[in-house]
DNA sequence: TGGTGTGAACAACTTCACAGCG
DNA sequence: CGCTGTGAAGTTGTTCACACCA
């Protein structure tokens, strides 16, 4: 039952493009733009403006004939959708280079994430107090952190070769979204989200793609 | 000219198959593993057979039929195709929690790319020479610096703001393939390969997932 | 008038199913 | 016999074109 709701008609992609929209209202809103109609957004985004249209008319009626959309209203609505109306807790596991980036970016925390619990198993980073004020729990304690501090989405910056292990135990606590970071494909069971963030396979495909225009 | 070459047809999605293909045969040769079937390798991939068998046939015959692939020589095939028979040369632009780690990172080494030169605007880290032996260089020296050091991809590890400008410049100095973590949509020209590693779109994306999971 | 919302046409990608070959 | 390679069928996603409405 990976999309049990009426919504299960909806391409994956155009969840990506609301997300996309979503970030240019907000840049829109803060200018002090009121009113956008979609050919514009369109150009901005780089895509078609019925595209637009209608990824938007799956989930409702938003616009004015003639007019446009209301910034504002939009926005609202399509963080509305995204279920952006609340924060989200992640789970961290992995505290190396890439995972101590991630504690310290900023954008999560404007967008509406938060780490709420962080994971290793080096002894030498277990118990150990960041600064943001979280202890760095042993693995094994996963389940039961996951349970008290609420947690709904897993982080995984561990190596790929440990990345499978931590999905497994994220699944046993309870975890239905993955952001998986390792270079490798995750086996989980139907209905658990997974999104792979990774930079190998996108340079891969600029590699391809430099090596075929110079062909 | 976005593909000049006869190879236009060919489905990105493809290339990333191919990629992904491309790390499960390395970890095959290293178990000793000689001979794949698609079957198997879909399974691991959790990917159609077909799709496989359609995504290898673009660039040629590689299998044998009635026994599989060469694991090998398939790992070979594929590496080609990429073009990945050779040392990519990146730039970094954006030296902070992101860019650091990313340097950090052992995997780019492993799988053929390396950065070659490292730019800021910071003056505190402008001068600085890296773990690594890098100078990072104030990015006035893009232009200089890319060209002298034959680099060919550029990698965005700056703030939002800055990631248009930074791109500018990057296609100023003669670079054609961008790897962007900024949360922006790029404005490029029309024959440049620009990548997007975006984990706010991705989180969105889970957020949606466990939203309309539990509507 | 001008831009949305949308059915219908189109395009792209994926899967099936089987011929063909080692 | 078994698995590849591939046309044909099926599915999914995108774009067009225009009715409709503020």
């Amino acid at each position: 039952m990976r999309s049990p709701t009426k919504f299960s008609k909806i391409p994956a992609a155009s969840i990506t493009r609301l997300s996309i929209y979503s970030r240019y209202l907000e840049a829109l809103a803060q200018e002090g733009v009121k009113i956008i109609a979609s050919d514009k957004l369109a150009q901005k985004c780089g895509i078609n403006p019925a595209q637009i249209r209608k990824d938007l008319a799956y989930f409702g009626e938003f616009g004015i004939r003639g007019v446009g959309y209301f910034v504002k209203e939009l926005l609202f609505e399509i963080k509305r959708i995204l279920g952006l109306n609340k924060v989200w807790k992640m789970a961290l596991v992995g505290v190396g280079n890439l995972g101590s980036a991630l504690l310290a970016h900023q954008n999560f925390a404007r967008q509406g994430y938060e780490f709420a619990a962080v994971f290793d198993v080096d002894p030498a980073k277990v118990g150990r107090r960041l600064p943001n004020g979280l202890i760095i729990h042993h693995l094994d304690e996963l389940e039961r952190v996951v349970k008290e501090t609420g947690v709904e989405i897993g982080v995984i910056a561990t190596p790929g070769t440990q990345a499978q292990e931590v999905a497994q135990r994220l699944i046993q606590a309870g975890i239905r979204a993955i952001l998986n970071f390792a270079p490798i494909q995750l086996q989980v069971p139907e209905g658990m989200a997974v999104e792979n963030v990774d930079f190998t396979v996108k340079l891969d495909n600029l590699a391809y793609h430099l090596t075929m225009g110079n062909a």
